[in-house]
DNA sequence: GCCTAGGGTACAGTATACAAAATAATGAAA
DNA sequence: TTTCATTATTTTGTATACTGTACCCTAGGC
């Protein structure tokens, strides 16, 4: 009878949805494992209904497939899938910095600085487990500023699905360092307020981050596929 | 006892998520109009088990708000959102045209060709119920030959989200010849081999379509917000 | 030895019963 | 008449029992 991490979710479902979806980026349960409704929900002493449930949304999220009568699996990606969402991201976090700027530049500009300063921070403290958090906490607060519930949401999903994999090697303070990096030059490029300049630094970070995951985690293996 | 439309699905949960999804898409369904459980199952002659997860995907799809323990409304969406939708699609779109032209390239403006002779022949015989479907096509034949699962998702599902408006004005002749010449254009740009002209095509494209939906659907009324 | 058929197992899919919570309705007191 | 508390009602959330299907494995024929 395992404890579940969050509190705040109202219903058995949604706690269920975040435990294994935590699971499954933390890399606890491993892409190809099967995933038996009664089992987890004999595990977190529930019944199989909210399990189910969760299982299904995360169906959607494209982490687990579902083979109807037959059973769940988590779900890997390939090189070339990595490679895809990182397009896709670029393009849409592209258009959040566009949104944000327009919508409320100064305060931007401002906070992806103090964010910034935190990276430099825990950087320079070797904290690279802080650092992962402000790492992430920038692509947030863009995706905030631009005041849209759907984008955020899309960049969310896709941000996960690529921490999944980064998360084997953003613990290495060159990579790191070199992500770091990355954030300023978009900052920089704000700050000139030009929008070609924004769009290729995007571009370039998520190039980094993309190679950095080919090369640290599909170096050999590429029994990922699901 | 209604008849339920779609046959292929396997499970009684997606024959219902479909269904209640093309309601809502053809707006036999109403925004704000409450979705019970029991009385969907009972409409259908099903469980409310099936029915209950059917709007859960909805949910996830952003098609439908569920409230815990009081109900579900169906979700409806304000301008600001379309206008959202379409620059999100405009930046998808226009990368899944980069890969596609990237991959296949004859075979892309082939058919693309193709479609829009189809396009042109509906128009001419007023037939603006035919040509809707090849509208459709063109964009999917688009997200299909750029080869990602994902993107092809993703676009389907914003499409998805806005012919639920543009319906309404779609099936004007002067409507549909703007949108046909649009992807004339962008066909043209493609076959260039200028990915600058592209992206200006497919946003000026997707920006004729929200203006015809700000003006035919949102022109008075803003009740529409959830 | 190989192929096929039949039955058993391990799952998810569905139905139903019950619990819990939010909302609406009711009634009494100020 | 208004307001507040208490009770009914509505509707989802959860548990459990049952059904159906895909897969595996074994036995029997070739």
């Amino acid at each position: 009878m395992k404890k579940l991490i969050i509190k705040k979710d109202k219903t058995i479902r949604q706690k269920v949805y975040h435990h294994i979806r935590e699971e499954i980026l933390k890399g606890t349960i491993a892409p190809k494992d099967r995933l038996i409704e009664a089992k987890i929900a004999e595990e977190i002493g529930t019944s199989r209904t909210p399990v189910r449930e969760a299982l299904h949304n995360l169906e959607l999220e494209k982490l687990v497939i579902s083979i109807p009568r037959v059973g769940y699996v988590v779900r890997g990606m390939d090189m070339e899938e990595v490679e895809q969402i990182c397009e896709i991201r670029a393009a849409i976090e592209g258009l959040a910095i566009e949104w944000a700027v327009r919508k409320q530049r100064d305060r931007l500009i401002q906070s992806l600085k103090r964010n910034i300063a935190n990276q430099k921070k825990h950087i320079t403290k070797g904290n690279l487990n802080g650092y992962v958090e402000f790492d992430a906490q920038f692509h947030d607060i863009i995706a905030r500023l631009a005041g849209s519930e759907r984008l955020l949401e899309l960049t969310q999903t896709l941000r996960r699905h690529m921490l999944r994999y980064r998360i084997q090697c953003i613990y290495m303070t060159e990579t790191a360092e070199r992500s770091l990096h990355g954030h300023e030059r978009i900052v920089d490029a704000i700050e000139k307020g030009d929008f070609v300049e924004v769009a290729v630094a995007v571009k370039t970070h998520l190039i980094q981050a993309r190679d950095d995951i080919l090369y640290y985690v599909f170096r050999d293996a590429d029994d990922n596929k699901a």
